[in-house]
DNA sequence: AAAGTATATTTGTCAAGGCAAATATGTGCT
DNA sequence: AGCACATATTTGCCTTGACAAATATACTTT
């Protein structure tokens, strides 16, 4: 009569909660981490300096795409970063409305320090798939990505 | 030197940021659905309706859990949706510190409207991938999900 | 049965994020 | 140049969710 069976101990979760109960647990165990390390960055922020750290300096704007957060949280995310010591808003060089958010030395450090760790949780957290596997993963999330934004 | 070569066009976005960026496509496409129908309903209160309507009556916390919510936001969330009579808070049978959730007719009907909806933005999500590899996407994700919990 | 501990629900408080309005620039068309 | 329209950043306002405290009830041990 439908498609779905109901007849499994585990009643399949649909892929929106899967997909919100895995990241819970990511931000959960990359959060404890960072606190067992005394770090005091909430995942959003140590977010936006990994992308700092990966791409090199970009707009506030690039920014915010590109870790999928709203433009007046990101203005408020830098201001506290900015703060801590961790980054700095220089103009932008072909456009003067811009930022170019750049890490400073502190953050560049930070991140330094930082990466093991992420590593560290990535790696548990795909413990049980072998290389062909998580890339196999890392391709299909992609393409579902691609397939949600080209609606059409 | 390290694991990870850069040489990439698309810099291979790690699990964490792939995770969110895919979600909050999800969260976005069956928002806009829920919209399109005049349906006034958050993506939490439509995961909340979908629990009940898949696995019946259960108390609160049971449900808080099930959808990875606080407890607090779980009592505000019932709130809303009993006061747009779509469930009823029940006294819990075995335990009097507990409710009983349940769908009314509303709630119920309500779901049925919404299953096709749903449906549509999943499949939509996944079209680029064939059955088999839907299957294995959410095996993967569950494994993922278990590694993390069984941290140890 | 009493005490101590664990769980369910509710409420207060606070931080984070979404949305809209304001301001300052860019870009393209005429 | 002038105008219309798009984009970047900031700020105000509001909602949502996390965390903690309060209350009620279960469960366990003495």
């Amino acid at each position: 009569m439908n498609t779905e069976s109901m007849a499994f101990a585990t009643p399949k979760e649909s892929l929106g909660i899967l997909l919100g109960l895995v990241r819970a647990e990511i931000v959960r165990a990359m959060e404890a981490e960072l606190a067992a390390q005394n770090v005091d960055l909430r995942f959003t922020q140590f977010l936006i300096l990994k992308r700092l750290a990966r791409l090199g300096p970009m707009s506030a704007s690039e920014l915010a795409r590109s870790v999928e957060l709203d433009g007046g949280a990101m203005t408020r995310q830098l201001d506290q970063l900015e703060r801590k010591g961790y980054l700095r808003r220089c103009p932008h060089e072909q456009d003067r409305r811009a930022l170019r958010i750049e890490l400073t030395a502190a953050g560049d450090a930070m991140w330094q320090q930082l990466t093991d760790c992420n590593e560290r949780v990535l790696a548990a957290a795909q413990r049980t798939l072998d290389e062909s596997e998580q890339a196999q993963l890392h391709d299909y999330l992609e393409r579902v990505l691609r397939a949600l934004r080209d609606k059409n």
